[in-house]
RNA sequence: GGAGAGAUGGCUGAGUGGUCGAAAGCGCCCGCCUGCUAAGUGGGUAAGGAUUUUCAUCCUUCCCGGGUUCGAAUCCCGGUCUCUCCGCCA
């Protein structure tokens, strides 16, 4: 969330950078409320500091054993008392609001930020390698049947639609993937790797700015009160909550694998054949908390780290800087990075790379201090998918693909795999 | 799942109805002192909020939510979490 002071003085530019994202937020009304909650507060905490100072004088009169005296005090205040309740009960009301209001203000975009608000409007800030040429190019979903990689009829039987069953040499690249992935980015990029649960309580969503915004794109434990996480960002946001953060330890920087789950409700049938689109998925993400003044590098870092995993795998993809209508509720500014399907000719996001100022922060009370005399200040979060592995595994199988119907390894690959190629004819893995 | 113990400031930890936003110690900050270092010594040191009294005043906060009371860290009820033992279990 904003900073209350900020919204209070700078209206204009809260509306501004809703608008700037596309989104209604009740800005006038938070602000109404926001007032009369205020002198509601204030008429609330002089009837406290009155209640206050009259305890404190019957406390002494009982002391010195003026007991009548203390009666005629104690029965003073009754009136007030019950004034003091209904005050209450109004000013609790109007602080819920103002929360409940307050959550519905997006981050404001930076000027950076291009306008607009369809993916025309985004800016392409990098290309790497190009468009491999392959001939009669077949699309993942093909490749991997013919390799009895993936087997996408069984896994509706056990799931449903919208789950992936890895096979064979298919569970096996997956999980090279992934080992792939964290130890490029904990050994040669200096994240710290971290392995979180995935059922998290609603306050790690709320902290996230994911709810209540985004109500009913989570699975639900509803007997247990905990969501299945949509990425590893929520526990990792919320890891150091309510917590003042040595100085020293800042820029800290993690990494995380782990299962992400939504619910994609009304999404079927939109770009979602093959590995497209799942309601689980593995991904690595990428995380640091920073302090102010660092985050906008740390970003384009944290971009680049992303990037340097695709480009050890050797695979095609463009960066792009989101405009205000592309971008999440929560950041500031928005990196997404895509990939080429050759098959599909058409690039698929595999990484999205945000600055959240210290909208999360503020929310989750995530704080630094920068030396023993100063106030805490909110860090700084900011997170990005280093990568997401189901639409890597489709590109990569399109992209290495051969005549023949194998698989070429990239080199980074291999020592995970064993093997430099997969064909029909390295069937069953027995080691 | 059953039984018990506990949750206090950056940390350790005392406090069982008013003198408690909270002893003491550690840490940290500012002095003093001692050839240097170490030690010693004096003082300071929670967070959040409201207020055009802003080097100030007031409010809230001792896990969370209720209650009793003129008054709650302290008493009562409910919850959460942690630890120990038992059970179950990958």
């Amino acid at each position: 969330m904003l900073d209350r002071n900020y919204i209070r003085n700078n209206p204009n530019l809260v509306k501004a950078g809703a608008e700037k994202k596309n989104v209604q937020a009740p800005i006038d009304e938070w602000i109404e409320c926001d007032i009369e909650h205020r002198s509601t507060l204030r008429e609330l905490e002089s009837i406290r500091a009155e209640l206050n100072s009259s305890a404190k004088k019957i406390g002494q009169l009982m002391a010195e054993g003026k007991k009548e005296e203390a009666e005629n005090a104690k029965s003073a205040t009754k009136e007030l008392k019950e004034k003091q309740t209904d005050i209450e009960e109004k000013s609790k009301t109007l602080e819920e609001k103002v929360q409940q209001l307050e959550l519905q203000i997006p981050n404001i975009p930076q000027s950076v930020v291009p306008e607009g608000t369809s993916e025309a409007e985004n800016k392409v800030i990098k290309t790497w390698g190009e468009k491999p040429e392959i001939t009669n190019a077949q699309a993942h979903w093909d490749i991997a049947s013919n390799l009895g990689l993936l087997d996408m009829q069984r896994a509706s039987k056990i799931s449903g639609s919208g789950f992936a069953l890895y096979t064979n040499w298919g569970a096996k690249l997956q999980r090279a993937l992934i080992n792939f992935l964290i130890e490029h980015q904990t050994n040669n990029r200096g994240y710290t790797e971290v392995y979180p649960p995935v059922l998290v309580r609603r306050e790690c969503l709320v902290n996230t700015g994911s709810l209540p915004k985004f109500e009913g794109d989570f699975y639900e434990l509803k007997d247990d009160d905990l969501y299945l996480i949509p990425t590893s960002e929520v526990p990792l946001t919320s890891l150091y909550a309510n917590e003042i953060i040595p100085t020293n330890q800042l820029t800290m920087k993690m990494t995380a694998i782990s299962s992400c789950f939504r619910r994609e409700a009304g999404a079927a049938g939109k770009d979602t054949r093959g590995l497209q689109r799942l309601h689980q998925f593995d991904k690595v993400e990428l995380f640091k908390y920073t302090k102010p003044e660092d985050s906008d590098e740390e970003l384009d870092l944290l971009r680049e780290d992303a990037e340097s995993a695709l480009e050890a795998l050797g695979l095609h993809y463009r960066s792009l800087l989101l405009c205000g209508g592309e971008m999440g509720f929560s950041n500031v500014r928005q990196y997404d990075l895509e990939i080429w399907s050759p098959a599909m000719e058409k690039y698929l996001e595999i990484s999205s790379c945000s600055n959240f100022g210290d909208f999360q922060a503020r929310r989750a009370n995530i704080r630094f201090r920068r030396d023993a005399a100063s106030k805490p200040e909110f860090v700084h979060t900011l997170n990005g998918s280093g990568l997401a592995t189901p639409r890597l595994f489709a590109v990569l199988i399109e992209t290495y693909q051969n005549e023949d119907g194998s698989i070429n390894v990239p080199k980074v690959l291999q020592p995970y795999l064993k093997t430099e190629i997969i064909n029909p004819t390295n069937e069953l893995v027995t080691n």
